[in-house]
DNA sequence: TCCTCCGAATGAAACGTTTCATCACGGTTG
DNA sequence: CAACCGTGATGAAACGTTTCATTCGGAGGA
């Protein structure tokens, strides 16, 4: 069923049958009619490679995140596709579970299909693969990421603010001794909170060396925190507060207050990062530092779209936001 | 950047640059060498609309979902992932989120890119732009659902089954007096769950109009679960177990539960469903009922690409699965 | 009555592949 | 030595759109 055979049963030429699908206002009420109604008879569905080959560009972005099941994530996502759908362009959402060959598979998907643009976080800082297809044209952001050499947009947020923010709050509400949960310090995003935390108890007079206990778990899983903080208790460490490199940690280390019978807050505080939807609902509701992840999502996708749009007038931004402190019952 | 630039450039001719990457086996191997040194010159990027528009087939599935940020998805997803990049193919993910009318802008997106197949969990039991698909010859398996007119394949999980599972369980620990927390009763999930509890606790000679009592929330979120239980407990139920249809549920109960002071399992023990990866690193580890969720999406895809390969001789299947039931110390 | 003009419809070219019939060229066979 | 064969390469057609220059038909003005 092509735009041939909607153009025979309307009576009209292939050309008309295009222009109701494209500019229906340039086609006069009667054939339009005529032409819909051939459509809807023949059950006619565009076939969006020959527009989209002849057209020569396509109306599609891709997206491709380091994990779907990370809350953070699909909230980026979702901000991306409120954007792109708004604009009319649809969203090609792949998943590359940090692992790079996988990366690299989408990567070559999404520039065969011709997308007009990619969002990305990239598994490791420099990809070869991403370079070509920037190289060659395809407009691209990082997301939660920055670019060393600026050449191209990046979205992204403050960790190191965030630890900031978390380390005045619990120095603040008195505690002094506080530990510090967190994943590998190889991943920027947790040293960066450690360098705030460290910074605001700085501000505070206090020496960070001698106020924080820093543990470092494998991976940012709650069963790590559990162990980690069970160790923690079984060592007998002296523990006014636990600052978590995310939620989910947080929340491991508060099955273990718990199973310890341990009160949160009044034994020890909990402060979380990220704010996952289940901080809220958590056995104690979690404090937490939150993302604007929707905001970003929006954020990298306009300014993709506005890269597609003017690419000569164009100029490559770095955005980076602020987190927010959000109080609940664990501090 | 096309094929003929290659051809050129290789000194070939047009149809020996596609041989290269078609049917490589079919060119002398020293031709080859040069077509893909050229193609790697040029940094080269078939342009899949152009192949597919003459092929006439695409070699990508579609895939629907309810909700991406939910677990049950996810892993649903990951498992037809698996599939389908096994298999060369290339998945599309969506997220209809519930409504109808993204799903059906979904759908139509599908079928303009003319993918081979999709797989859908739908929004309403019928949907009329599902059956135009289907009847214009694209393949679809459903997911978590059944086609009550057996024209399609899908996939489902047993609830009824799951249902009795959790009674027969909370029985054997010795409960009699059980709460049922429920979304919607509406949603055939957790009617059918309730069934199936009914029906073990009838199997152990007891009655289930006395010994359980329905909680039905207006949607399946912890803090609708918490929420409930915090008004069963107000009203001093007399509630050994709770058996919740999902463990969101569960964790708002859980959470109410220990904001009151009362202790899992011994004043209360608490049984969720689904089985998500939080589970485990609740406060109180929780107990589920678990569906094979990867599994279900394997299955699904097989279906799928079964039907995609031979549609001549392929005979539709209802699979259905059991659940399992996981225990943790949360019965 | 003839010209001009304008809106609406047409027809053909082009997009980058794949496919298939054809061809060129050595080598083998009778 | 002619006929045949097989391996590789070629060239052109076709896929279903979009686009744009062209044509058509009628209304309005001179």
């Amino acid at each position: 069923m092509s735009i041939k055979d909607v153009a025979e049963r309307a009576g009209v030429s292939i050309g008309t049958v295009s222009n109701v699908l494209n500019r229906p206002e340039k086609v006069a009420v009667g054939t339009r009619e005529q032409v819909l109604a051939a459509i809807a008879e023949l059950g006619f569905v565009r076939n969006s490679s020959a527009a989209q080959l002849r057209a020569g560009t396509s109306r599609s972005l891709g997206l491709i995140v380091l994990d779907m099941a990370n809350p953070f994530f699909q909230d980026v996502a979702k901000g991306v596709e409120d954007v792109a759908t708004e604009q009319g362009y649809a969203l090609m959402l792949c998943n590359s579970d940090e692992q790079g060959d996988r990366e690299n598979r989408h990567l070559q998907v999404l520039e065969e299909q011709r997308v007009r643009g990619v969002l990305i976080t990239p598994v490791s800082v420099s990809s070869e693969r991403l370079d070509a297809l920037r190289t060659r044209g395809t407009p691209t952001v990082l997301v939660d990421r920055h670019d060393p050499r600026v050449d191209c947009c990046s979205v992204a947020v403050d960790d190191v603010a965030g630890g900031e923010l978390a380390g005045t709050h619990l120095i603040e509400r008195g505690h002094r001794d506080i530990a510090y949960v967190t994943g590998p310090l190889g991943l920027r995003q947790c040293a960066d909170r450690l360098t705030g935390l460290r910074r605001a108890v700085a501000a505070a007079g206090e020496d960070p060396d001698r106020l924080i206990t820093v543990i470092e778990a494998p991976a940012l899983k709650a069963r790590l925190g559990y162990e980690a903080a069970i160790g923690l208790f079984e060592r007998g460490a002296r523990i006014e507060a636990a600052f978590c490199a995310n939620d989910l940690l947080a929340l491991g280390v508060l099955r273990a207050a718990v199973s310890t019978g341990r009160r949160v807050p009044d034994d020890i505080a909990l402060l979380g990062y990220d704010d996952i939807e289940f901080a809220a609902d958590a056995a104690v509701p979690l404090s937490s530092i939150r993302q604007p992840t929707v905001h970003i999502g929006r954020t990298a996708a306009r300014l993709l779209l506005e890269e597609c749009d003017h690419p000569d007038t164009h100029a490559h931004q770095q955005v980076m936001f602020k987190p927010d402190l959000v109080l609940r019952e664990s501090t």
